[in-house]
DNA sequence: CCCATTATGGACCGAGCAGTCCAAACTTAG
DNA sequence: CTAAGTTTGGACTGCTCGGTCCATAATGGG
């Protein structure tokens, strides 16, 4: 799994690294792109090419599934504390409004989105996002069982599969998001699916 | 709205263009793509690249969406008659059993998913796909509608903010299909939904 | 049959960009 | 201090690909 740490890295050799990921990833971010160059990496970190190859042999693939990883732990990041510890309605709610107002604030730009687009195919792609759906859907399955055991959600239900519907619609929310810039159907979702654990 | 059609089209012309665009349609169905290059649909469609100039004057990007274009009106076209009638439980039904079927048919392949992530930021690509999200929450809202009608889903249940969710459900459990080759999600959703919409 | 219009072939161009390479600067262990 | 290893600069290469251009063939109306 992943590739070996070359050689040795210096503690400024970290840094550099750190600053070219941190900073690809901001660029990302931004309202800019669609399309990153290497060239444009290079301006924003202030480094050269030499360095990018340097730290990341494969190239751009691996430079961009770096920021991928990257961005990727931003997004569960983002949701806590709320979606570690969804307990109660009023937990759900807020964990509800921080992911809308994630994704609001975020408007039509989807960094990792942006990344997919065009990492889209390779096979260490599919993995970032697959990793990210399952650690993201582990917490709501936990969070379902949690309120299951207390006994505010009926146990026959099947926390597997509403946990991953809850997956699809915010993905499909936040897709919808980046075409049409609203966010009603990315709440019309979190709030039917709530309703559907409340038992409507 | 629209570029004129500059001057006129022989029936060959109307011909070849169509060609161009659904050889080109195909070409991104199939597993191989990614990226399509305009000497790709040149190659695939026995054309040549003045053809393709003459055809679609802006070039790809003009190209790119009308293929888009094509592809929206295929997915609809799929999901008929079913789509249409949602006028029963049964109907319901098989109209989420066409959408599983359809879409797991496809696979991890997705056309317009392709298509957007080339033409992705332009001002045409989202008004594409808008116009067919839109056609394809108006019938389910019809369908919910007419279920209200029938006494069969109860009245207060607010069509706009459900078939919203159908919509993101469907889209997100595709774009998790794409990534993990599974349609898990898209089924949960639609199940999720459904249950709600019986009032579970 | 002729001319205007449309369709087609394909050589060519130039920009953009990932990736290479070598030499220079620095860090650090011994 | 020095040698081995690491970091950095940036010129250069090679290729891909969208788009241009012009020449030739087909077509169809009058």
């Amino acid at each position: 799994m992943g590739y070996r740490c070359h050689v040795a890295l210096t503690e400024k050799g970290r840094a550099t690294r750190e600053r070219i990921i941190v900073g690809a990833a901001e660029y990302l971010r931004g309202d800019i792109p669609g399309e990153v160059t290497l060239d444009d990496i290079r301006a924003i970190t202030g480094t050269s090419k030499s360095q990018i190859f340097h730290y990341f042999p494969a190239g751009k693939e691996e430079l961009l599934l770096e920021v991928a990883r990257y961005e990727s732990r931003r997004v569960l990041d983002d949701q806590q504390p709320h979606l570690g510890s969804l307990t109660s309605w009023a937990a759900w709610n807020r964990w509800r409004d921080a992911v809308v107002a994630r994704y609001r604030a975020q408007g039509r730009n989807c960094p990792l989105g942006a990344l997919m687009a065009q990492v889209g195919s390779t096979p260490g792609a599919a993995e970032v996002v697959t990793a990210l759906l399952a650690q993201w859907q582990a917490h709501l399955i936990q969070g379902i069982t949690q309120m299951q055991a207390v006994g505010l959600v009926r146990p026959e239900l099947d926390s597997d599969r509403v946990s991953a519907a809850f997956i699809a619609g915010i993905q499909g929310g936040v897709q919808v998001l980046r075409s049409t810039g609203s966010t009603r159907h990315l709440e019309a979702t979190l709030d039917a699916l709530i309703d559907h654990l409340r038992g409507v």
